[in-house]
DNA sequence: AATAGTATTGCAAATGTTTTCATAAATTTG
DNA sequence: CAAATTTATGAAAACATTTGCAATACTATT
């Protein structure tokens, strides 16, 4: 009823509606303990009357957290990292916390804007995706003294404690399956590496592994592709076109290795009989395309979950102990891989 | 160099660094045409020295805009939500705004939360997805006089301002097409339509376009599916296995159409030559399946970027002048639907 | 050279909270 | 029943900034 829109609800105005001072008013939020039961009724009305809010802006002005963690990311618009950011998100908003969200579309200098925007709002924490920022962000970070975290990729180096997986290996698994089903005609489908850690680590692991047992990939064979089915498709139609075709393809992520898959269709080759074909990430819908994706599982879910879980954790204790976490990686055999020894 | 890591970095630090009182320095800031060019010198070195960063929380408490909006959806992992977000974070961006984002997984309960929550943070505005939301979501909104929009959905009646398209115009025209093409057995997969008043808008325009037709449309050949490629792909199997198949399918979404078409390719019919499929939504990777799937486009992307840009125009006019803007819808034939009459 | 106007800066109040300290009231203890 | 504790509340300072107003210094005009 009484909906009260002269004077604007703040904490004194609760006080005055509730008759006491606005300390009780502020100690019925933050110490319930502290305040006398009845008390607390007759504030708890007031505030239903007025339909007060509180004021977060005001209570960061005091040192207490913004209850806001900041997450940059290169792109919201991918299967994969909308996946991690809905299970960070998720994981965050269970500690009381919200996401402030900014994208950088790969682009490290607007990595930078985006952790300084966060920064002026005073978030408790940033967490970025993958292990390669300008020296300019890791300027900002050690030098404003705010909470940073690395998420997606794991690995011993890095400067900033780090929850995901290891791409190196990742790459290495990819390969190796592809190996030790009799594949030694291997064609690669990458995105550019430059600026994306991701790519660059999956990539220099299977040249690696491909080396160890003497396999070299001829350079009609490996070509590059953005994060887009359509044109990853087209890419590997050229690929698949050339006079000598490989006998599987090993793409640098699920996308990938959908176009692929895709590209394999349009020219009638039957998969796996005519080509294997593998990608990594497992990504949603990878495992329901037909036939069935064969990739290298890397746990976005439990990563985002995880990371958000442990850095909450880090921000909201009294000593802080930093931490980095490996999430395992796992080759998923489906149907779009088989061996050549028939 | 000088990294003064003793005393915090605060207005008054770069004001004493500089020599000049801390008025001068918030007014380079904000009114830099009034300031000095030669003291603005002194003061951008000095900030630049302590390394400072301005305080948005302590202006958002002197009636400054807090910089932020809040965008709660459904959920963030999902193709289609994913691609709003991004062009709606790009879009606000642009204007100098910050996204918090926040999900509630189909609950509209857990949506009024995050309302609250934002409203804790001080938004400059919220804005949510579709035109349903519970009464105490509503009332905050009108109580707290907080600029809102709703996104995704166009509707005359909205109580809300809206950016989106009219999803009955979309069940209408994706029916439309079956029917043009001579369809009159048409099997219908739809999400649950609880709390989903896009899907209801949807099924009920589709049920209207089939009746004004004559055609009505069996139980049987009438079903549920989550929005999950891979639980759609089941209850598809499940439909086209029935005694009468239908000569087409018409999913509620492209996730759900794509789980169509590739139960359809299990069980070994032909697209569209035994089956045709048409979607709604035209997600990212729609085009690229194979074959392309036949679909209405929503332009997710342009919702999301004219969302963004007309709600922050809106949030710093200073006569803000309602507005709703409904986007075009358009179906597009690709390779998974044709015609029976042939 | 006096006046009027303009450009530049500082002072102090205000914003909405939290928290320390002090005080008063109520309860326990001997 | 007085003294010692405990419980409940309020007053006031602090947090980092912005801005209206006042003061000063400078420039141009007559």
């Amino acid at each position: 009823m009484a909906n009260f829109q002269k004077g604007k609800a703040d904490i004194v105005a609760v006080a005055k509606a509730a008759k006491v001072s606005p300390s009780t008013v502020s100690r019925t939020f933050n110490h319930p303990d502290l305040v006398n039961p009845a008390t607390r009724k007759k504030i708890n009305k007031a505030v239903q009357r007025l339909g007060y809010i509180r004021n977060r802006a005001a209570q960061t002005m005091h040192g207490k957290r913004s209850g806001t963690i900041g997450l940059v990311v290169p792109t919201i618009n991918h299967a994969i990292f909308s996946e991690v950011i809905q299970a960070f998100s998720d994981s965050i908003d269970k500690a009381g916390f919200s996401l402030l969200l900014a994208s950088h579309g790969y682009d490290l200098d607007r990595e930078y804007a985006m952790v300084r925007k966060f920064l002026e709002h005073r978030v408790d924490g940033v967490a970025l995706v993958g292990l390669e920022h300008s020296d300019a962000t890791n300027r900002l970070i050690t030098q404003q003294k705010i909470p940073a975290l690395a998420i997606w990729n794991y690995s011993e180096e890095s400067p900033l404690p780090c929850v995901g997986a290891d791409n190196h290996l990742a790459g290495r698994l990819a390969a190796e399956h592809l190996l030790d089903l009799g594949h030694r005609d291997i064609g690669l489908i990458f995105p550019e590496t430059q600026g994306n850690d991701r790519a660059q680590h999956r990539l220099s692991a299977v040249h690696d592994a491909l080396g160890e047992q003497g396999v070299s990939v001829p350079d009609e064979h490996e070509t590059q592709a953005p994060y887009s089915v359509s044109q990853a498709k087209q890419a590997a139609l050229a690929l698949l076109t050339t006079s000598t075709r490989p006998t599987a393809l090993l793409c640098g992520n699920d996308v990938i290795a959908q176009g692929a898959l895709f590209a394999a269709q349009k020219l009638g080759l039957r998969v796996p009989e005519d080509l294997s074909i593998i990608g990594i990430g497992d990504f949603k819908g990878s495992a329901d395309v037909e036939p069935g994706l064969t990739t290298i599982r890397i746990p976005a879910e439990t990563i985002g979950a995880l990371a958000g879980e442990k850095f909450t954790d880090f921000i909201t204790s009294d000593d802080p102990r930093h931490f980095s976490i490996r999430c395992d990686l796992e080759c998923v055999a489906r149907q779009t891989t088989r061996s050549l020894a028939t």
